[in-house]
DNA sequence: TCTGGGGTCCTAGGACCC
DNA sequence: TCTGGGGTCCTAGGACCC
């Protein structure tokens, strides 16, 4: 039987979120979503980036300061991650009413897989189906959409990308020609393999799906090892996975970063110091706010050269304890920074979370 | 024109326990 | 007097995604 599973996928979400529904004045012109380029001179890069931005060369994940010089006339917006969140709900509170069982698996903020395969039989076609979806969420929350439809979840993903903005792809059922429909792909496509796998690959001849469809499982082997079998079979558009509902949540690990306006000479060991509590600061207020504990403490460093290490420590129990993870991050960071290189980055990451239960007292164990 | 900040998942070696 | 193998936790690093 047919199976019927939509990739929804926002477009440019946190740019159209500041056009539609936070600053309308800005429909219709080039917004990017990111630090202030200060001239070009600002450092972080773009998080988003209207339709407009991109048709002068922006892209999302460029530096800001390039962004600049390439859209003089673009407005750059900090960004109000509270108001992207509940442009996220409204728009998954759409899609759950199309999905089957009204299940959905969120795959990001601002993406998410829905089964259709009952629900299809109502429209005239999957396609009409889609274009139902993207008429309903534009309608109650003013934002554009890309929708793919396909048999399975890896191969919606790689419809939907084909045609955007507010573009829908349908791609086909049958396994030959859906083998078709992805071979001429670039080995990117596929979601999981990002740019060094696709440096690898290239360096081994293999620049299409097709190729990789190609090959036997002993041949793809020495080039890809472990990974072989994944991705033979998502070249290959074979992907039993259900859409399982993603239910509430559950948060792995909780970070901060902070990269420096300009690096820091190492001598300065005052205002490392201080970034590194002032970051444990803002961890633990978030940790307090969720009633979270923690047992493990990350502390990453970023040389200027970008030369990026991490170094972590557990502890028998789970915390909230502030003056636990402040000190335990500063002897972190000083037991392992290189004294001679100047910092550009400095964060702190807690994990191995658990929800805080009702509050023992130590003299309970005395 | 240098490369943010929020994350997740995977691998691999070593320690330790049974 | 020699020594297997499985499971789990910890740590470090890498790749990837939005």
């Amino acid at each position: 039987m047919d199976r019927w599973i939509c990739l929804i996928d926002m477009d440019a979400f946190f740019a159209s979120v500041e056009q539609y529904r936070n600053h309308p004045e800005l429909i219709g012109k080039p917004v990017c979503v990111g630090h202030d380029p200060r001239g070009g001179h600002g450092r972080g890069v773009v998080r988003s980036a209207s339709y407009e931005a991109r048709a002068a060369g922006v892209k999302s994940g460029m530096p800001v300061s390039r962004a600049y010089w390439l859209c003089t006339d673009a407005v750059f917006i900090d960004g109000d991650f509270a108001s992207y969140l509940e442009a996220s709900e409204e728009v998954m509170s759409v899609l759950a009413e199309f999905a089957d069982g009204g299940r959905l698996r969120r795959a990001s903020i601002d993406e998410a897989y829905i089964e259709i395969t009952s629900g299809v039989a109502a429209y005239e076609s999957p396609r009409a189906m889609a274009r139902a979806i993207q008429e309903a969420v534009k309608a109650k929350t003013q934002l554009p959409c890309s929708i793919g439809v396909a048999s399975s979840m890896s191969v919606a993903k790689v419809a939907c990308k084909m045609h955007k903005p507010m573009g829908i792809t349908v791609a086909p059922q049958e396994p030959d020609e859906v083998r078709r429909f992805l071979a001429p792909l670039p080995v990117s496509a596929i979601n999981g393999v990002g740019e060094k796998t696709t440096m690898h690959l290239n360096s081994h001849g293999i620049e299409t799906l097709g190729q990789i469809q190609a090959m036997t499982l002993p041949e793809l082997w020495p080039i890809m090892g472990k990974s072989s079998v994944w991705l033979h079979q998502r070249a290959s558009g074979i992907d039993d996975r259900p859409v399982i509902d993603s239910g509430p949540h559950v948060r792995m690990s909780i970070g901060k970063d902070r990269t420096f306006m300009e690096d820091v000479d190492p001598k300065e060991t005052e205002v490392l110091r201080d970034s590194v509590s002032m970051v444990c600061t803002r961890i633990a207020d978030k940790i307090a706010s969720k009633s979270l504990l923690y047992k493990t403490v990350t502390v990453k460093m970023r040389y200027a050269d970008y030369d990026t290490l991490q170094r972590s420590r557990s502890l028998p129990v789970a915390t909230d304890d502030r003056q636990t993870l402040t000190a335990l991050a500063l002897e972190l960071f000083e037991r392992n920074r290189d004294p001679h290189r100047a910092m550009r980055l400095i964060g702190v990451r807690v994990s191995g979370l658990e929800e805080r239960g009702p509050q023992m007292l130590l003299t309970e164990f005395v």
